[in-house]
DNA sequence: CTGAAAGCGCTTACAG
DNA sequence: CTGAAAGCGCTTACAG
């Protein structure tokens, strides 16, 4: 009630015109006089009219939002690559608005697919993957719809992702360069594409070194007992350990150091993401870097031009390749 | 055009009943038959409706949207702090919208209420404080606002935060307790009223233990170029630093190792947030943690409580208290 | 170049 | 207990 809600109608008549040529005039639509123009500035500016973007959006079929779906914004992966991107995004008159799984799944369901659609948004940009079931009922949505950080293909979605392998065979690549010998991999989710995906990369590198990763050596700390990893991991004098992220490898450094072992001394521990740099932190663990930045930019753009372009040069798979290894100092040199 | 919009006209079409009863049986409004939900309920999971918001809100005045406005979610301590206080309004139905002000600003202006009350929020959470001017056309709006992490009083606003003098004291006291000799304090920005109430604890707790803090060792590095700064701390052998935050302690530690100097040997650093915890990164730095968490659902709370209670019972400037040291490596113990 | 009318999808009074 | 009407604030055809 006490909202002060200036409108068209008090423009109009404030300056004796209609509410058409008002709206026309900041929208700028053609036909209109200057000396019009003129009147409807000074009068929006004197009683402070704010567009209703709900009100503009039911009319014209455009809200001007576009959703973010995350899992973790504690993850700086997320948080950093998130804040990019709705930066992007604003720069393009749109604005984000954010959802959560609240962990319930690692998946896109009906259930968060609805409290989605109920804003009406422009554009889904979603870092997880649809559950198998919903992929046909995103695509009869219509709404432009983009995977960040993972493979769209196998859905037919625009994805925006890394090659995820390639980035594993750095790391398997880099442990064996640094002379370790029993090989381990801490992933997240068994179920989880991404995580397999390194997983499949950092074993075919061993086995190219003619190095074996072995199945009791593959983790899923998500699932698993942590002091079960740990418990196995020094019972069979592990020392060439690669985690699917820097959170993890900071966890499981965290638990070694505590029976004793050293990171970069006693055993070598690749993380990935980066997320030291994100953070301007100290270059503690050896990471795997997929050009976070770019990344991110090349996820907005995809979804910029699935909003604005023509059906023909929709973007598809965007596989930017950039991974590389950077050193810390948790493998040694 | 290709969107499949089940509308409330398409349920009452499938069920032969109104609109109006459609709606009162969605919204679950008094008197309707058990036979009549059942026609209602069916229809709509058959046909997949799902309800506009953005229509909704046009008519009944309330949008369920909460805006968050933050500066930058790099920083772990508002990307931790904004997943828990969205993910507390999503479980009371209120979607996170959320504005940055790209870092025109340091303060909510004009131009960013004006995006931000475009859309209609029902409430505003924010981690930027407002500008000088625009305290009251913040309360012109009627509309809830938080200010988060920051102190509300100097506006007459709600503010949730903890005490940042106190937590200042405690890395003083901190820094005097392990026999350092030579003082420096290094924030963000000169006028930013945290930094400076972090500065003055500091001051305080080293003025009570017979030290002193310098003016020419206070320094703010976002106006500041970084080498000048450790020039400086170097060339004055200054021991015993204390940081606006756990970021920029990394950075200061990093620029140092490069001149030589390890922190927690030749020197002692605290930092802020104990963003360590939320990464479950090793302890690097000492630091003063305030709750964040706590601090988190507080500020989530407040909103809640603003937006539901009576006036009589609104939060007005919650100061948690909580925060204290956590020890690192940063400092010899 | 400007205005009157209709309508986006919903909810809120008001009748019955 | 249910429905017809009005209206939230805007934009989009359509007249003039």
């Amino acid at each position: 009630m006490a909202r002060n809600n200036v409108t068209l109608k008090d423009i109009a008549q404030k300056t004796g015109l209609s509410i058409n040529t008002v709206s026309r005039v900041l929208n700028k639509k053609p036909y209109y006089t200057k000396e019009v123009e003129e009147k409807v500035t000074a009068a929006c500016k004197e009683l402070g009219y704010i567009v209703d973007m709900n009100a503009s959006g039911l009319r014209s079929g455009t809200t001007r939002t576009i959703a973010i779906i995350f899992d973790d914004l504690v993850n700086p992966f997320y948080s950093y690559t998130t804040d990019i991107i709705s930066r992007r995004f604003e720069e393009r008159g749109y604005n984000s608005i954010m959802f959560s799984n609240n962990g319930r799944t690692a998946y896109v369901d009906y259930e968060l697919m609805r409290s989605v659609m109920a804003r009406k948004p422009d554009g889904i940009l979603s870092y997880l993957e649809p559950e198998a079931g919903m992929v046909d009922f995103i695509k009869g949505t219509g709404i432009p719809f983009v995977i960040f950080g993972r493979d769209g293909a196998p859905y037919g979605l625009c994805g925006v992702n890394a090659d995820e392998e390639f980035g594993g065979r750095l790391a398997g690549e880099h442990l064996c360069d640094c002379g370790y010998g029993k090989f381990a991999y801490i992933g997240s989710w068994r179920d989880f594409k991404v995580c397999r995906d390194r997983e499949r990369g950092f074993a075919a590198a061993l086995a190219e070194r003619g190095e074996r990763l072995l199945p009791e050596h593959i983790f899923f700390i998500r699932e698993e007992e942590l002091t079960g990893i740990i418990d196995k991991l020094v019972a069979d004098k592990v020392d060439g350990i690669f985690c699917f992220n820097d959170i993890i490898a900071f966890v499981v450094m965290e638990a070694l150091e505590a029976r004793g072992l050293i990171a970069g001394e006693d055993y070598g521990i690749v993380g990935y993401d980066n997320i030291q740099q994100m953070m301007r932190m100290p270059r503690i663990i050896t990471t795997i870097d997929m050009g976070s930045y770019d990344l991110a930019q090349a996820g907005a753009d995809a979804m910029l031009a699935l909003l604005s372009g023509s059906k023909e040069d929709k973007p598809a798979f965007i596989n930017t390749h950039r991974s590389r290894l950077v050193r810390g100092r948790s493998t040694r040199m």
